[in-house]
DNA sequence: TAAAAGTTTTAGATTTGTCTAAAATTTATT
DNA sequence: AATAAATTTTAGACAAATCTAAAACTTTTA
């Protein structure tokens, strides 16, 4: 991929929307695609053929498609400006995690390399956005992060919070309640089957309670989520 | 004008020309904006006629144009996000002066009025961009720089560089082997009718001669150019 | 002041990204 | 397996921003 390689911000929401796509479904279709782009399957159609052109995606027709080598590159590069520059709007001016998408969604579209590798060294070469997703290196290395959610954990096993899968503004709160953030060390004390509800410990706090639904979104990991790179 | 008025990135280029030609010219002619875009007399006309439809300027074929309030504040907020992306660039990222425009022309466009105003105050409400150009405010005021070039100054009056002209990389270069940059305090201490050069004096060190050249690039100002507003 | 030169606008095309409606194809259902 | 349902693609249109070439208008000049 040529340094500067720029594709068009539609072209580029179209990649990252596919490798996001691709991580859940593996083959993605013309009508999930135009549902997560809020278009229409006939505009999907029209902007894979020329994705296929470009030699980014593997695609025949009626077959679904997918991002070779190359559209994987584009898309984690995108992938990576997106969560750079959340990362910067939460740390450095003070927006609230449920506020910068939209804006982040436009920045992602800003071409110049140099301007995204020292925005990179700015913010410190953070590892994971605000909502715990783990930003791509300039190689469009993804860090991966052995992530589960908090019901899969085993018990007394402490880890570290790296992420939250759904983040409503009623969620946040009650994490927030619970001191429940970001980096937040905890581990779990019990398990109730009935409803597969938890028992979880905060260092320094009394236990608290969180139902399955709670538990399922909150991401932890046994490595340090907030660790600078290099 | 509406909080967060989007107007299209061509649009805001359109209205940010006009506005620098007019400070120039007063009124804006086909040709000259065209030559300044970058674009053709005819592409012109085409965007000049949707600018008078959204009334944002007066504009009579074949008569030129300019800005009317609605325009010249929009112009006003297409500037004031430029100047603090740059400013942003050179002061946060350790960009030179002299390659931030091309990414400021592009960071200019993002629509948040919310971005905007957060980053002025994460930067300290900087009045003046890196190139010594005032940054509008909220409001769209522009802070008024009495500011003159140093040919204009008369003899032994003390000011403040508060801006360059003419960029080149050369021209910065000269400077910066003077010891004259934004903010340098000097006067000048004898005219040479025969050539128009200066000599002037930067305290502390050597006077050292300037040519009438390199004098118009140079802008001063008496009042304190690099002060925070508020 | 009439012709020449220059400027500006119009007319008609082009590109990119999108849409609707209809046709083609695939998948599901009796 | 034949038909119905759903999905995907094609065909044709549209809006925005641009272009070229030609026409309309202004300004300059001889």
């Amino acid at each position: 991929m040529a340094p500067n390689m720029k594709y068009s911000a539609s072209k580029e929401n179209h990649l990252k929307a596919i490798f996001h796509l691709q991580q859940e479904h593996g083959v993605v279709t013309t009508t999930v695609l135009a549902a997560s782009l809020q278009t229409r399957p006939a505009s999907v159609t029209d902007m894979l053929k020329k994705l296929k052109e470009q030699k980014l995606v593997i695609y025949e027709r009626y077959k679904g498609f997918k991002l070779n080598n190359e559209g994987r590159k584009a898309a984690l590069q995108v992938i990576r400006k997106h969560r750079l520059w959340e990362y910067f709007l939460v740390k450095k001016l003070q927006f609230g995690w449920d506020e910068v998408h939209e804006i982040a969604e436009e920045l992602e579209h800003i071409a110049s390399r140099k301007l995204i590798d020292r925005l990179d060294a700015f913010l410190g070469f953070p590892e994971s956005d605000p909502h715990g997703d783990p930003i791509p290196d300039g190689q469009g290395r993804l860090p991966v992060r052995r992530q589960v959610n908090l019901s899969q954990l085993p018990l007394n096993k402490s880890v570290q919070v790296s992420g939250i899968a759904s983040q409503t503004p009623e969620m946040l709160e009650l994490l927030q309640y619970n001191h429940i953030r970001l980096g937040t060390r905890l581990e779990i004390k019990k398990k109730f089957p009935f409803d597969d509800s938890l028992e979880v410990k905060v260092r320094n706090r009394p236990p608290v309670t969180l139902s399955a639904r709670v538990a399922k979104s909150v991401l932890v990991s046994d490595d340090e989520p907030l660790a600078e790179r290099r």
